[in-house]
DNA sequence: TACTATCTAAGTATTTATACGTAATTCGTC
DNA sequence: GACGAATTACGTATAAATACTTAGATAGTA
């Protein structure tokens, strides 16, 4: 069995690099190379690759948008990011698209890239360790985050918001809650100075940026 | 090098096989067996292994919740979810949580767990196949119908919207576009109409689920 | 026991949002 | 050039939310 690699890379050197350490095995091989966003939609409507190589900074096409186009038309295909970003926003949208992989060009050594084509390959997912770090210390700084958020929250007041985000009106929360709509406004009031909202819009992000609902 | 595991749960059989298939290997040890959330918390205290094995379906205490506190007292601990839940949910939520892997008992074979364990070990994260393709396919149908809501949306609509999930009233809405404040309204009007929302409530909260914001 | 926080709820007032109908203007498309 | 969709905007209402103050009841804690 041999794995199939598309490598896209406006970079000639990055993709004859590539190609080096590709070849040096035996059960991976370079089926395909591109160098544009363009040359590489329409290569992928000729011939599919098992996994693709992609670098995110084309000069034609915009990364996010790439990979969207990509994963749409080729919904089961293996992509995996390799890029020099470190930014954390583009990593997140990657893996939200669909991504299976995200290396960093700075740190990846050959048998890591290999291991990551294998493993993009069956379908696992592989996230650079230094990224994985950044995103794990990043996803506890904003849990206890909200967590403190949260936990500055009363009982009664977190009822009132999970009714708001629910669509209900003061006067239908009252009745939910069983109590009168001043009762209601008050809570209102205090989660809008809490949460320093300036209106229910501002209470509603708040509440689902702290995962408050369900 | 040796990569010592603590394996958690709350069947002895499992803890068994694990302890075997582990004990074959020359380069990780198993070092602790729990088969409570508690035992394991109180015993984290006194040796921290380097790779933790976690049955989601303790006795004693949520799954979700015994990961969230190991998180946060030890924030670098890999913790590899071993279970027979196929919510996806749950998933979700242990990742985020900051979970290094998350397999099925019913498909982990051998090699498997004792590569997830080593890429663990090595921060790398790891997503059983079946997982991984439920929750692709999963975040793709998510996608789509994001992107029909948001296409039913004009672009004027989507100014308003984004505006609005920034806390701004129709009368500053209308300053920022160079518009009535009436056809700010007339635009909220139609945003209610197609994304079937009651009230401002629902307009944010349609509009974060989609990812409009940003 | 005394203190503190929370929950409850009232008064009073202003600002915003929701709801529908109507319609002129612009702009891209057939 | 005709057509439809989108943007713009007004009139007229009612409903809802926001703002600030005061204060009794209750429950947990030092």
């Amino acid at each position: 069995m041999v794995i199939r690699v598309a490598v896209t890379d406006d970079h000639p050197m990055v993709i004859a690099g590539l190609q080096h350490v590709i070849d040096s095995t035996t059960h991976i091989k370079v089926v395909n190379t591109y160098s544009t966003g363009t040359a590489l939609l329409e290569g992928l409507g000729r011939e599919l690759p098992d996994v693709l190589l992609l670098d995110l900074q084309l000069p034609d096409i915009p990364g996010g948008e790439l990979t969207a186009r990509i994963l749409n038309s080729y919904p089961d295909m293996r992509i995996v990011i390799l890029t020099s970003l470190e930014a954390m926003d583009c990593i997140d949208e990657m893996m939200q698209l669909g991504c299976m992989g995200y290396l960093l060009k700075s740190n990846t050594d050959y048998s890591r890239l290999i291991r990551a084509i294998e493993q993009a390959w069956r379908g696992e997912s592989f996230l650079d360790e230094s990224l994985s770090r950044q995103m794990l210390s990043n996803i506890i700084r904003k849990k206890k985050q909200s967590e403190l958020s949260v936990s500055m929250l009363t009982r009664r007041e977190k009822d009132v918001l999970k009714l708001i985000t629910e669509e209900l009106t003061n006067q239908e929360i009252a009745a939910h809650l069983s109590v009168s709509v001043r009762t209601v406004e008050c809570h209102r009031l205090s989660l809008l100075h809490k949460l320093h909202a300036k209106n229910t819009a501002g209470l509603v992000k708040r509440a689902m940026e702290m995962r408050l609902l369900n």
